[in-house]
DNA sequence: ATTTACATTTCGGGG
DNA sequence: CCCCGAAGTGTAAAT
C-alpha cells in the first residue's frame, strides 16, 4: 500500500476550541498561513473603531502578520490588519485572537464561539508577478515616442520638477511652443485638469512665454471637459493599449539591434 | 450515539481535478463561498494585464461573484475581481476557473495543476457592521457644536455647494467674518490646503468680502504648514476622538430629553 | 521615517 | 447610469 505523502497542511474539522487554540498558537509561531472559518465577533480599535456582532466568517492570517475577516459577500474584508501584527491567542470560554499592530497602535480582536474548520500551511510560491501598462509605463512609452500624442512633439525634459510636483512630460511642439503634458492612465477628471493648470501656470511664470497644457488620457470625465475649455487647456487621447504597442515595438527593436 | 449534525460545509482534501471541478460547478451555481488552495497560475486582462506563474495560493470565490487570489504574504490579493463576475469552470488537463466581469470587460483566469483542498459553504452572517468616527461623523459633530473648533463660531450653511464641490462647514466667527472649514479625519497635507484655497477663493469671489479659510484636522503634514502660511489660511486641531465625545454627549442629551 | 502619488483602487452617495 | 470623494484606504518610490 502506497504511503500517504507528507501532509502539506494541517486540517481540523469542527474542532473543540482548545484544540483550535493550540493549532493557532503553533501556526502563528511557525508563520504559516492560517484559514479559520466559524462563528466570530470582531472588534477593532485604532485609527477608528468598529464592532461587528456574531456571524459565520472566514479569517485568513498570513505569515507576514496580516489578517483579514471575510463575510459572505464583498470583495474587501470587513475587518483587517495590514502586515506586521503581533498575534496572540487566548481561551476563556471563547477563543480569542488578537492582532496588534504597533506601527499604528491598533488592535483587532476576533472572538470565536465555535470553529467550523481550520487549515494551516506554508504555501510555496516563488513566482514573479508581472503587471503590464501602469501609468509609469505609459509615460515611458510617451518619452520613447512622443509622436503617439501628436506629430512633431519632442521631449525637452523628463520628470521636470516645478513648484508643486513633477510634470509627467515637458516638451516642444512642431511650432516650437512649450508643452506640458499631464498623463492619466484612467479617465481624467477635474482634479487632473486643475493639476495641469497649476503646472502650466508655474512653467509659464518661470519662462515668461505661453505654454500649452495637454491632458493625455484614455478619455475625459464629463466635468473635465468644461474645465479644460474654461482654462484653455487641451485633451489628447492616449490609451494604455497604444502605449503597450509602443513598448512592445521598442523591445523588439532592442532585440533586433543584436541581430546581424 | 449522537448523530453528526448536518454538514455545514463540503470539504475535499487533495481531490482529483475532475472531482474539484464538479464541486466548483455546483458551488458556483448555489452561490456558495468557496475556498480553493493549490498550485495555480493566474492571468488577468482588462483595465490592465498581468500574469503570474505557478505557485501555491489560496483562492476565495464569494457568492456575490467576487474573486481573490492570495499569496503567502501581503494583505492585498495578488489578483482579484470585484463582485458581479460570471464564473465558469473547465477541465483540460488543468482545472480552469474563469471570472469574467462584464461591467469592466475584464477576465481573470486561474489555472490549477493540482488542488490541495477545497471547501464550500454558505456562511450565515446577518450582523450589522458599525464603524465609529468617519469624516462624516466628524462633520456631524462640528455642525452639532461648532464651538469645538473655536469659541463663538456659528453654522451658516450645511454642505454649501460652490464651484468645485461642497464646503464641509460654512459659518461666521465671533466677529461676523465668513469662515470656510476644510475638514480632514487624518493629517492634512498640501492637497487639503489647496482644496480649501479654492473654496475660499470661490466664496470670496461670490460674496465680495474677506473669507477666513480653516483646515480642521488632527494635525498637519509638513508641507501643509508652509502652504497654509503662503496662502493666508489657518489650522485648527480637531481629532476624531474629540468629535466622538461630542456625538456621545449629544446622544445622551437626546435620551435625557425624554426623562421627566 | 515621512511625504507623495498611484491603484485592475473599492465603495457608497447623489444627481 | 455616471460622477465624485472618502477610506481604519494599501503600496511603493522618493526625499
Amino acid at each position: 500500500m502506497p504511503q500517504t505523502p507528507a501532509a502539506r497542511y494541517r486540517l481540523l474539522t469542527t474542532p473543540k476550541l482548545p484544540e483550535a487554540a493550540a493549532q493557532l498558537q503553533a501556526s502563528f509561531r511557525r508563520r504559516e498561513l492560517v484559514i479559520v472559518a466559524g462563528d466570530c465577533q470582531c472588534r477593532y480599535s485604532g485609527r477608528a473603531s468598529s464592532s461587528l456582532g456574531p456571524g459565520e466568517r472566514v479569517v485568513i492570517v498570513k505569515g507576514d502578520g496580516s489578517v483579514q475577516v471575510h463575510r459572505p459577500a464583498r470583495y474587501e474584508p470587513v475587518n483587517w490588519q495590514p502586515p506586521g501584527c503581533i498575534l496572540s491567542v487566548s481561551l476563556d470560554g471563547a477563543l480569542r485572537i488578537r492582532a496588534y499592530r504597533p506601527k499604528q497602535n491598533e488592535t483587532l480582536d476576533l472572538i470565536f464561539e465555535s470553529v467550523m474548520f481550520m487549515v494551516s500551511f506554508k504555501p510555496v510560491d516563488r513566482a514573479e508577478f508581472n503587471l503590464y501598462v501602469s501609468e509609469e509605463q505609459m509615460r515611458d512609452a510617451l518619452v520613447s515616442d512622443p509622436s503617439i500624442l501628436e506629430a512633431g512633439l519632442r521631449l525637452l525634459e523628463f520628470e521636470r520638477k516645478v513648484e508643486p510636483g513633477f510634470i509627467d512630460f515637458y516638451g516642444k511642439d512642431v511650432d516650437g511652443r512649450l508643452v506640458v503634458v499631464e498623463l492619466k492612465r484612467n479617465l481624467a477628471g477635474k482634479d487632473a485638469v486643475l493639476q495641469l493648470k497649476r503646472y502650466v501656470d508655474a512653467v509659464s511664470a518661470s519662462t515668461g512665454v505661453h505654454v500649452r497644457g495637454v491632458v493625455a488620457a484614455p478619455g475625459l470625465r464629463s466635468g473635465a471637459q468644461e474645465a479644460l475649455a474654461a482654462l484653455g487647456l487641451e485633451f489628447r487621447k492616449l490609451t494604455p493599449r497604444r502605449c503597450a504597442e509602443v513598448l512592445e515595438r521598442r523591445k523588439t527593436r532592442r532585440i533586433s539591434e543584436y541581430l546581424p
